[in-house]
DNA sequence: AATGAATGAGTGTTCATTCAT
DNA sequence: GATGAATGAACACTCATTCAT
């Protein structure tokens, strides 16, 4: 995952990410990004061709690195548990590392041109696969005990990438241990109740 | 929650969320809005005084009609576990039943002024009380096994808003298979692994 | 000058000069304008057919009546000296007792239509000549001393018009005060210094 | 008192001068301006930040220069009498040059916002104070005879100002002319009628 | 006489975008 | 590579005015 990008396009681009999160990408305005990037307004169409380029250029690369890191990560794990928690640890270290695009990524979707919306929509089904591909390795296998693969995998990625929502820098907990709840939490989910014991106690 | 509200004034709060859900607030015109209202651009602030008064009506009632309809299905419940499944299941009913508002709310909250960003946080917060006790309940009963309470309310809320954002009327699965689907994971989560058996392989 | 009116209108014939007065006439607005006569602002309507018919009925009725009652004043006495002091005394007093009324036709003349414009042009000339023939009466008499009738007679109305300007309730002046300062200074301005006395030092 | 101004800039403030005392401020709107200026609406907001501004930068210009003009006029002047004169001239004369702003200075203090009304009122304190202390002066040395100084300060600035209003090139007397007119009306005025002969005819 | 609800033309202002320099 | 100055289309919002009730 190598990017030779301009200095002053990536400073443009990393600015953009923490102005899109905090405010918006309809609220910032171009002169707000230049400014924070060291230039005047219509210096930044040297880099983009429009505010649109920058989020769509954005949301591509954070998916594109996503992905690729995701799929590293999980490669040469041999179970379905171990690619799961890989997967997990994974997009949620993601996301702290690179809180800004992350979230720009999960809240500025309606933002995009239709074109663009297309383009970015199939990146996130293909990175949805990696995890519905793990899960029904694991029910494969017989390791996993739910019901429906895809409204699970949403579930799975909704709950993680909130992180990027709520994470603070100074909060009591790092990385490592917010990985550990949430992979505790979705491991139980997945092994599934009835798959567990049976002296649990069902409702109605 | 009784609302009496002028005929117009509903209509305009009804095609506000679903436009601000679609465009983004700050991406949807008055003029637009107006249209869908069918009203003329300015008749708007003869019902409400500002764009922002609209977004803050609507997360306003959202969140109230929420918290009261939920704490209603969770008060006669006798133990944390129906509580919560009362709680889950009331959650994605009202999110389901109402997508334009619950979407919104969810996700325009940047676009409150500072003010009214303090007020409906608060609300949030309140919201998300109900569940932070219904799971200090079940620690306390001894039947709930997880480690960060705060995390993992985050953790179910997150994912039951979610539905909001996947949830289509044609799909396949009733609102009552959802809500089994969603409850059986959170349920597992909450149980956790050690308090459920010893033989699940733990990695590492 | 009797006033048969509808007791609303008078009321907001009243509010809409305090009102000119504070804000401007442009800066006004009609709901505002009834808020302050005790009704909705479509009912003003039914007693004016605009705003400017407000402004125009106001300009008109303060003009008319401030001629009137000046020319009564000056009716009766006998000499240039007499007419001009009762004449100061009366604008003065009227603009005083008027404050509103009058700092709105000094200052909205602007804000007429043009045919308004022009109604009321005539009428301001013809209240400026109430003065002017008075000062020429004085110089026929030899006892004023001026060059420029025109011009003096603009002055001592500019000057004496702008009582309205500063005058407040709470001064230590009562309006005989005022009147007495006000006439001692244009007394000796008609009177000229040349006809006074020649031992006055002139420069150049 | 140098001025260094982007020439567009200075055509804005020119022509908003012209425009406001014609219209009135409220009544000028900014693509009108605009249009006057050379550009197009949105462009006056590169050179100002709103139409306020404008107001503001032209009534501190004109009263700031004002000022300075009177004082560097009188500055050398060895009585009270020839202070009084000059500052006379110096102000028909600067009110005669530049009519568009004074009479807007003179005109619009209402439509400035509440600080920037503060700002300009203590301008225009110390401007009459100028005058004020002249006819104390006058006062002190023996040679005026006056009761009011400040109403009488009022008065002579409110005739000297009103200039501006009937003042047009082509009538028949040239600035001198007219600031002589007032300036013996004004003398005589302050000389006072007391101090000047006892045999002039006293009314009641 | 008065009002609730609406209109439509306009207001100041914003902002992505352009382009000569 | 960058900027100063401008544009034009749009925006939220205002307000005098209308009119059925």
């Amino acid at each position: 995952m190598v990017m030779t990008m301009h200095p002053r396009k990536r400073i443009i681009l990393k600015e953009a990410a923490s102005l899109f999160r905090i405010k918006s990408f309809e609220a910032t305005t171009l002169r707000e990004l230049a400014e924070h990037s060291g230039i005047k307004g219509g210096s930044i169409y040297y880099h983009f061709s429009s505010k649109q380029e920058i989020l769509l250029n954005m949301m591509d690369f954070s998916m594109s690195e996503l992905i690729f890191t995701v799929k590293e990560a999980v490669k040469n794990k041999k179970n379905s548990i171990e690619k799961l928690r890989e997967a997990i640890k994974t997009h949620i270290e993601y996301h702290i590392n690179n809180l800004d695009m992350t979230v720009v990524a999960d809240s500025e979707i309606r933002s995009l041109t239709e074109e663009n919306h297309r383009f970015i929509i199939q990146k996130r089904k293909k990175y949805e696969k990696i995890f519905s591909e793990i899960i029904e390795e694991g029910l494969r296998e017989g390791v996993f005990h739910i019901k429906e693969t895809k409204i699970t995998t949403f579930a799975i990625l909704q709950m993680c990438t909130g992180v990027s929502y709520w994470y603070k820098e100074q909060g009591s907990l790092n990385v490592q241990d917010i990985v550990d709840v949430y992979f505790d939490f979705i491991y139980a989910g997945v092994l599934g109740l009835c798959g567990i014991r049976t002296d649990i106690p069902r409702l109605e």
